[in-house]
DNA sequence: TATATTTACTACGACAGACGTACTACGACA
DNA sequence: TGTCGTAGTACGTCTGTCGTAGTAAATATA
């Protein structure tokens, strides 16, 4: 299976996190198992990445996080859900992707031009 | 005119400046004024960027650097090749981001999951 | 002829996001 | 008892990009 790097991801690490936040809040392990699924096993995020891109966010005021106290056991979890101002952001980064791809496959030769 | 950020084009320079020396050997000025005009002005990069990347991918074996000696006026001008290393490394980066495209299109919502 | 702009770089340091490695801690299961 | 899965935190490193600045020849403009 092929492998996406780090430096072709980067820069969106953000949406992806930010769309799994749309519809309900999550926490990192449950959204680095949804974007594995997602992605069918293509993209699999790092932890360290993941959880420095959440205090990242969360400083940038995207998301807001919150505590679960009632977790069987005691066990701490930190949830995060989106803010209305991570949704702008979402849509901008949203809008800035469809303009990156359109300049991007300005520079993808077709086979013949290759040899 | 929307621009594109660093981060989402970091990890494209490469392929941006490989697929310019696809077809003819090429020097840093001449580039980016290519890819001003191939991306009808949506990506300007910059000097350093461009310059920096050179450095490392000839370190890299994907180009070679030689330089005109015959300029009238006798100024410096330092040409770049793709190797056949560097060809293949368009090839693979290319693939990559067929790759990737499809990866980062799942976590594009549509309007109406964004209200 | 003097000045400004374009051409064509180079040097150097800073920054941010991603990564590697390591560690903690609880519960379930065999 | 030990391993696996869950759910993180800490800390330092690396890499590509960027900001600022400077050099210098060629060309255009006044």
């Amino acid at each position: 299976m092929a492998e996406i790097s780090s430096d072709v991801i980067r820069g969106y690490n953000d949406i992806i996190i930010l769309y799994l936040l749309l519809s309900k809040p999550s926490y990192g392990y449950e959204i680095s198992k949804e974007i594995k699924t997602l992605s069918e096993g293509k993209y699999i995020i790092k932890e360290t990445t993941l959880y420095s891109a959440f205090t990242r966010m969360e400083k940038n005021g995207f998301i807001e996080s919150f505590v679960d106290e009632d977790m069987a056991g005691g066990k701490k979890r930190t949830y995060y859900r989106i803010t209305e101002t991570g949704r702008e952001h979402y849509r901008s980064k949203r809008e800035e992707w469809t303009l990156t791809k359109e300049v991007i496959e300005k520079f993808i030769a077709d086979e013949g031009a290759l040899v």
